[in-house]
DNA sequence: TATTGTTATACTCTATAACTATA
DNA sequence: TATAGTTATAGAGTATAACAATA
């Protein structure tokens, strides 16, 4: 095993994507995982993070929510209508700012974030259990953090 | 900071999607990543697995590399067309098989796998690099897998 | 002039059903 | 009967351009 001195290169792999490719499968299974979850809801991941951003900060108009959460702001039309429709969520007009909607919860919209909030913790706690506990899902998260 | 003994369960976000959002967050920066070094290439991540694993295995099937890297075959038909178009695939006929194709490499195939792979060595140790070293690396795969 | 929300549109990815020719 | 490759198609997700109302 002679370890003859590289320059300032790191032990590559031969053949296959790492990284890249066991990056996306496993976000593949932890979203196959929460749909299934809330199939029933029918409730997706993209509209579960809006929920929780009214829910955290009621107010922000489309754009904001949409820009942090890095969706199109076009694309975020038919969303945050279809939630609108289930009476979860309200758009009311803005009153410093006539263009703007100011997004908040309805009662229902409240009572549903409770809910979906207590299954999701259920489900960051069985994927936190089968990567060996909180302290390696913090480490996790930290090797995620550094990608960004 | 009393540390009440919790009944099996761990410390839980209060809030937002935490595992499943940020792996999804970094799985999209590390694809785009991708996308810009090979863009003028033209090469799409699926198609630089393809790629890589008919030049590890030769001879498979269609349906063995789709279904190995989790490709509807429906969806693997167009595309193994494409890099056929591009005289960097073939299609031979099984002798054991007459319904399958085995996939073979073309000469022009080899030396542009070549090429993408140094490419994707340099992507590889650039991210190795972000992660703070190859122990990091084999870190976040190793808890990636646990995922799986 | 710039921004907010909106519509229309297009492109990629993914998923299913059904066909053909072989096995 | 079942399987390999194929076709057609439909649904998400994502991207851009352009418009009206307002800043």
């Amino acid at each position: 095993m002679t370890k003859t001195a590289k320059p300032a290169n790191f032990n590559l792999p031969e053949r296959e994507t790492i990284i890249g490719y066991k990056l996306r499968r496993a976000q593949l299974l932890v979203f196959q995982d929460f749909l299934h979850t809330f199939a029933r809801m029918k409730l997706r991941p993209a509209e579960f993070s809006v929920l929780a951003m009214i829910a955290r900060t009621p107010g922000l108009k489309q754009t904001e929510i949409a820009e942090a959460l890095g969706i199109k702001r076009a694309n975020f039309v038919p969303m945050i209508h279809a939630l609108e429709e289930r009476a979860l969520v309200e758009r009311r007009p803005s009153r410093q700012d006539r263009r703007a909607n100011a997004l908040h919860l309805t009662a229902e919209g409240t009572k549903f974030v409770t809910k979906i909030r207590r299954r999701h913790d259920r489900l960051e706690s069985d994927l936190t259990e089968k990567l060996g506990g909180p302290t390696n899902r913090d480490l996790l998260l930290s090797l995620l953090r550094k990608l960004a």
